[in-house]
DNA sequence: CAGTGTTATGTTATATTGTATCATTACTAG
DNA sequence: CTAGTAATGATACAATATAACATAACACTG
């Protein structure tokens, strides 16, 4: 597995979370982490897996890489896009999340997204109306399931699942 | 099938939205709609399928549900849930949608939801942001993955998968 | 009303995504 | 060292979704 610089930050910002949280970054952790940060774009754990296979030496089945993917989720490494079920590192991996509430614009059709920042105001207006009717905000991403501007040319021009990169 | 008056009135909405539409209200099409709305929480085709086969007497097969339900969600009578996989009559069919981005709840526990009425200046605040990040605003839903109080607390007095009604 | 094109549904098979379960290995604390 | 816990391996299977092709219902035209 080649790293990056850039990697290596980010695994050691990781380590130093997991150092924090009494949790440990295994080898195979570490790895699932740098593959899915050097693929850059959301992926499915059974995408990752064959990533991780054609990456690093020792394979990975599937069920691992879910249990990772949970684990690194739990401790806010990844975010999980439900709205496709894929993933994706998180920000705050490499130093950059806002820590409130993340919002990400989600293409229905080509799976790319956004991470959308909101201003603060924004997220705690919210936050009032997801507490008064009865939820949680606390911990809570949003996913508005759209198009993005190419997708969206391509529907219209009539021609469906022409997937752009 | 028994079927409310309020039943009735939502078939009629539907009715004269596929007149509009020039689409066909089928008679497999509308008690997929009868019994999405009969049920009245969020179901996934295959529970649907279920549903279906016993409340009506000619069988239809998940692979029909999914079908109409892509074409229901086509013509805004259904809302599909993608965190959770589920689907839902639309607030429309009962005559009380916004016609705005609709934004849900979701429990990720016991994926019970709530459609949060959001105000106006929100919603256009909103569609600012995603146009400009390259996003279609219209014609998205917005899902926020989260916890109802309930599941909150059974998961906080350590009995996870307790699914409460 | 027959013929033809289009839309909707039936049917079967298969792909994709996600969990359950139990065995084994690795680490951790006493 | 060893007993307990955490992590991973391995296998099976459940749940969700789509592909592909056949048949049926409808709708338009002549």
């Amino acid at each position: 597995m080649m790293s990056t610089a850039a990697a290596k930050d980010m695994v050691k910002v990781a380590r130093s979370i997991c150092d924090k949280t009494g949790n440990r970054l295994t080898e195979t952790r570490q790895h699932v982490l740098e593959v899915l940060y050097e693929l850059n774009t959301p992926v499915s754990a059974y995408e990752l897996t064959e990533h991780y296979n054609l990456l690093i030496d020792s394979p990975i089945k599937t069920m691992s890489v879910y249990r990772i993917l949970d684990f690194l989720e739990s401790i806010r490494l990844v975010h999980r896009l439900r709205s496709i079920n894929k993933y994706i590192v998180c920000n705050h991996s490499i130093g950059a999340c806002h820590h409130t509430t993340p919002f990400f614009l989600v293409c229905r059709s080509c799976h790319c997204i956004k991470d959308l920042e909101i201003a603060t105001e924004f997220i705690t207006a919210f936050s009032q109306q997801v507490d008064e009717a009865g939820f949680v905000s606390a911990g809570s991403q949003m996913e508005l399931s759209s198009l993005c501007n190419i997708c969206q040319q391509n529907l219209e021009s009539n021609s469906p699942g022409d997937i752009h990169d």
